[in-house]
DNA sequence: CAGTCGGGTCGAATCGATTCGACGTACAAT
DNA sequence: ATTGTACGTCGAATCGATTCGACCCGACTG
């Protein structure tokens, strides 16, 4: 080719695929073959081709114009409505997510994160992302309006644990059958002087006593419905509020709960297993052996690192419902229409219960 | 027009901004500003655009169009070479995320996970993403091929601790010189014998004692620079590799070393927090008391949740370099071009450490 | 030897929106 | 009354690649 664009003017411009295709001296058509493999090629020409790019520095094609082309782009939105350090610090959410990767593993997609964060403000919230499909991982209703757009887009939404209202497929536990099942232990073991601790109520994660105000603002159903459950066997428990799920906040509840010798529990549910860790290192600081003076039951089947008790807890299937939402993904993606799965958890008997002392 | 395109087939395919716009009476130019607010409309305009929309189901403009026409997609790309849920248990990992998600806040952009899991597979690999900046955390060099095709592709792209080579802006801490550091202040203590729990040597994850092969083979800076930084004082120590960095893998490292007593160190430096608290924990099953019998020291200044312990530690400023990351990936999107930058960890001491019992 | 099959290549349309320059029109300033 | 200006709107080009139908030609079949 005489007739070189001479691109001695600067890199100003990178080589777009069209540009190959002249150094090659093929069309853009049989340029674009020789890189995706989609079609065939002669050998001949797909090593021009290279050779070509590589000349021009061409760094494969543009993954925008692809995604334009082929209606899609090979991204998962992944919704979690908290700041990234604290959805990466509950276990739970990650086992979670360690699932759907699995799920959604045959679709080789990314996993993008949205919070609500910047909700409106970047160039990409929820509804507004380059996605092939979102995943809602305990989300409150309050993004009824972004997932209604998803819906209008025809963007396949899952949830996990919230529910988003409409026809959107969820995967969930019973959060209420299953804690009512932890308190029918302790009920069974003789204890009838319970106390709970909770997950926050609500996105600001008020921490505290439960009061009837904080109760009837409470935006999380997973909090709520564990609490009945607890008020299904123990109707006028008290409860304290956790600001997180953590070992530290379950501490600090423990210690609430646990300090007037007088007025102590002989057991608690914990909302999660952290929380109950951190009640047993509450007990243990404060002298109280579990579970002989203190029964303590979790909620999730995490395996607490550090944690040297084996936990009573309520073993609910994270890793699957992750999967689970993932593979329901995928066979929307595909045309099918995948409906919720209401997920069982079991009961685990550890050491940390047991029948309380008689005084 | 009197020729519409009669849509009245069904809902087969979705409205385009045209669609709205020919509905509204206007061309597609001014839907589109009605849409995006960039440039001046009649608010009677706009609504029309806006009801057009509403009657038509349509869900705002599709990012991928926006994206390719724009020339960026609001997304920066993570790399994280490890499987999600290991990467989401590291607890410095995720503190250098929530620094990274607070650099780049003012780009309002998403962050898409990316791993070597998916390598090429699918449609979404590290250099085949829609990603306006990318971020390589820990990296190892096995991705020079793709990290070239960012660089060709004119993707901004920084690192953290794992040098990439190029002339790509890293965000370190001198590991040498801070183990170096811990390891002083045990010899300033009295400590002559002393041992290592190193992090993984390679992919693999080989857990157990130290050897010359797997010592060759070792793929990871951080680990090696750290295991250098001990020798630089204790030439000859023994080091056990684990196969993680959590407390249950710094507990089993911490068993073997300690298992017999005739030959148990004085000291342990563990090359994490989370491998330090395990030490403790197996030093605590094992009656030894910490730090009258042994003194661990640890590394990333972490708070661990649930141990009771002031750990002495290399405090590195994780959140920084994340932050520092975000904020260089702001500057090369920007048209600058932002230096590394080496960060300096600083030795709390805790009650971790103490001088040696005379024997 | 004619007809057909199919591999290899090309041209042109398409994906859906954004953006730039141009064109009126209405209103204010001179 | 006229020139200037600012605003609102439109048309057309553009972003970069993929894909579909058409086409050419060598090879194989009847």
């Amino acid at each position: 080719m005489t007739a070189e664009p001479a691109p001695a003017t600067g890199a100003i411009s990178r080589p777009t695929l069209a540009d190959v295709a002249a150094r090659a001296g093929v069309s853009a058509s049989t340029a674009s073959i020789a890189f995706s493999g989609s079609g065939p090629v002669s050998d001949a020409t797909k090593e021009r081709v290279l050779a070509a790019a590589a000349e021009l520095g061409y760094g494969g094609p543009d993954p925008r114009a692809r995604s334009l082309r082929q209606g899609r782009s090979g991204i998962v939105g992944v919704v979690l409505e908290e700041r990234v350090r604290a959805a990466f610090l509950d276990p739970v959410k990650i086992q979670t997510l360690d699932g759907l990767t699995e799920g959604i593993a045959p679709l080789g997609a990314g996993l993008l994160l949205l919070t609500d964060s910047g909700d409106g403000g970047g160039p990409v919230s929820i509804d507004n992302a380059p996605v092939d499909a979102v995943v809602l991982i305990g989300c409150s209703p309050k993004f009824w309006r972004q997932i209604e757009a998803l819906q209008r887009r025809g963007i396949p939404t899952v949830a996990i644990e919230g529910a988003p209202g409409g026809d959107i497929p969820e995967m969930t536990i019973d959060n209420r059958e299953a804690t009512r099942r932890g308190a029918e232990h302790l009920r069974d073991l003789g204890h009838t002087d319970v106390a709970t601790v909770t997950l926050p109520l609500d996105p600001d994660r008020t921490r505290g006593p439960l009061t009837p105000e904080l109760e009837a603002a409470c935006t999380v159903d997973t909090t709520i419905e564990r609490l009945r459950g607890a008020r299904d066997v123990y109707p006028g428990l008290r409860a304290q509020v956790a600001a997180a799920s953590s070992i530290e906040e379950g501490r600090e509840a423990g210690l609430s709960l646990l300090a007037d010798a007088a007025t102590r529990p002989t057991a608690i549910i914990a909302q999660s297993d952290l929380l109950a860790a951190g009640v047993i290192q509450a007990a243990e600081e404060l002298g109280i052996d579990v579970p002989a003076e203190l029964s303590v039951i979790g909620f999730d089947g995490i395996r607490v690192d550090g944690l040297q008790h084996d936990l009573t807890t309520l073993v609910q299937p994270s890793v699957a419902k992750g999967r689970a939402a993932g593979e329901a993904i995928v066979q929307m993606l595909a045309g099918g229409s995948p409906k919720s799965v209401r997920y069982t958890s079991t009961l685990h008997v550890g050491d940390t219960t047991a029948p309380p002392r008689a005084r």
